[in-house]
DNA sequence: AGATTTTGCACCATCGATAGTGCACCTTTA
DNA sequence: TAAAGGTGCACTATCGATGGTGCAAAATCT
């Protein structure tokens, strides 16, 4: 019954005794201006269906230099704040009638630039670039190919991008965890995690500064331990730490989720009253950090924001380098009575 | 000095004063077999690179009719195993020099066709399918498209299937339940969430019911409560049945991290020495699971295993309808101090 | 030196879909 | 009734890369 090779609108148009443009026409909507008649096309779309017929999106790209894909490059799906914005990503491009390409390149520049090239291959209609170690250069190589591009949480120099508020975000969280603690502790808070280098810790430094400086207090370089975004490495620097120091900080600001796993796989060997006199805060989200029974504030990053203003760009065909900023939440713990 | 359009082959012949065929072959490699002298290929090589060259990967797909595009069907990324599901798929596809294409379908029928049909249009040289709900419609599709294909997570009747050995696993965590439970409570165990329709839950059922039976139990029908996937709904069926009965029951088998979260949100507002004397497990893995001060057994599926499998049998060009099975591995919790 | 082999490349059809152009045939209008 | 316009479709070039085939020129052999 059904045929086995895949066929084309030559076959169909064989079948049905018409050319293979008009069974082209019939097929891809154009039929009207082609002035095909509402009979044949019936005919032919009958056919179509009656033997599985399917586009070759191949050769349509090849003819008319869209292929209707998008393509992202991601750092990790395995990451709540990542695969959120993948999962934005995902459903706003669908609803555009194109095919998403996610590729993650876990932050490390080579891979990140042969994904980038490799997408550029696959001649992708637009790029969106998330949390890269290396914007200016990935930028670079987009402009030269002449592909549509912004960044989110991570800008370029170059091309438009979208990231949140970090500076504020870290404000806003350090304002929250000095506020837990007692007045005479407030410069024994620390920032944990995260990596100097990059834009959004650097930012987020920053605002754990500024808030510092609102409650009169300078920080020192010692309370800024930004050894990476690695959940081991978060726990040995914090185990480290609380062996110089003999004992947790008042306060600890942790960069990203990664890093309160970490943090967290440390502090569940700690004596409760020990971490209980700790006020602990987390710039990412996750649900299940706000179910600890230790309160948590969070700042959650909007993915869905980020996506959007991201896509807006590209539908306005932006090039300016230009930067927007979205303004995260910070999500005060629940008051929690059990676990 | 940068060309603006993109170059083809037939613009770095005319630029080198060769015909475009040796163009091609110089820079697809195939120059060797095609005795072009290594002079001329280098000569070809260098004025691709200064003119910035890629190849178009449609055109090489209709000619070649392998597209390098591998497909998964996914239902969402924004869950801890699906997401990582995904980041295996990823590296996994990424290593074979292909580019995987994941398309989210949030295990809704309509979006799950109109995906695969849409892979299908792309050429995309196989295609993964996970968690889907309807697997044998799918599956059909695929066949009838010619399509190499496999099922991840839940099964298909006519197509090679990999999949957690979710019976085992259930049996595995019940019994880890009853052990926390005293004596005279066995019989007040309860299982919650999941879609008693989906291959999956069924089997876990079947496990849960199989551990009580070892303990002379038999599973009452109110028992077991498959009130969905969702995390709102597991809350409210958990907070009905508190209501119902008056309290917790003795031991909750929670089926997946998203039915987890949503009974969290419910038992976090009961006072802790009700949530204490109820013995917790979830099937589905989570960090943060095992970091709550609630001991929680968890069954972590293997990710990386199940898309391994998979792939194994892509590459064996296997199309029997046989089913692999993943043993999961049941996460005892750590002995945990704080939080 | 002439015959034979090897080297190095050009030429051309092809993959499947799209869109410009042309041309019968039919209908309307003066 | 002839001119003008409309309808319905076929023909053909094209997108960029690939691979089979053919043919000179150079290299090797007799």
């Amino acid at each position: 019954m059904e045929a086995n090779q895949k066929q084309t609108i030559y076959d169909i148009a064989k079948a049905a005794g018409v050319s293979a443009s008009t069974v082209g026409a019939a097929l891809n909507g154009s039929w009207k201006s082609r002035r095909i008649s509402k009979n044949t096309v019936n005919r032919i779309v009958e056919i179509a269906e009656e033997v599985g017929y399917t586009v070759n999106l191949q050769a349509r790209a090849l003819r008319s230099a869209k292929t209707g894909l998008f393509g992202m490059i991601l750092p990790q799906h395995d990451n709540r704040f990542f695969s959120s914005i993948g999962q934005c990503f995902s459903n706003e491009t669908r609803t555009r009638q194109a095919l998403p390409v996610i590729v993650s390149t876990r932050r490390d520049r080579d891979q990140e630039v042969q994904a980038v090239r490799g997408l550029i291959d696959y001649s992708v209609d637009a790029l969106m670039l998330v949390g890269t170690s290396n914007p200016d250069e990935l930028g670079e190589i987009c402009r030269e190919a002449n592909l549509p591009h912004v960044f989110v949480d991570q800008p370029c120099e170059g091309a438009p991008s979208v990231v949140s508020d970090n500076k504020e975000g870290a404000r806003k969280l350090t304002y929250a965890l000095l506020d837990q603690c007692e007045k005479n502790a407030v410069r024994d808070i620390m920032f944990l995690g995260g990596n100097a280098a990059l834009h959004a810790t650097d930012l987020r430094i920053q605002g754990f500064r500024e808030a510092l400086l609102q409650h009169d207090q300078i920080a020192m370089d010692e309370q800024i331990v930004a050894c990476g975004y690695g959940r081991a490495p978060t726990r040995d620097a914090l185990a480290k730490l609380y062996q110089s120091r003999k004992g947790l900080p008042s306060a600890l600001f942790i960069n990203s989720i990664g890093c309160f796993e970490g943090a967290l796989e440390f502090l569940t060997g700690l004596p409760a009253e020990e971490v209980d006199a700790c006020s602990i805060g987390c710039f990412d989200y996750d649900p299940f950090g706000s179910l600890l029974r230790h309160p948590i504030p969070m700042v959650r990053q909007r993915a869905d924001e980020l996506v959007r203003r991201a896509y807006q760009h590209l539908d306005e065909n932006d090039t300016e380098p230009r930067m927007t900023l979205i303004e995260p939440e910070l999500i005060l713990p629940r008051v929690i009575n059990a676990l």
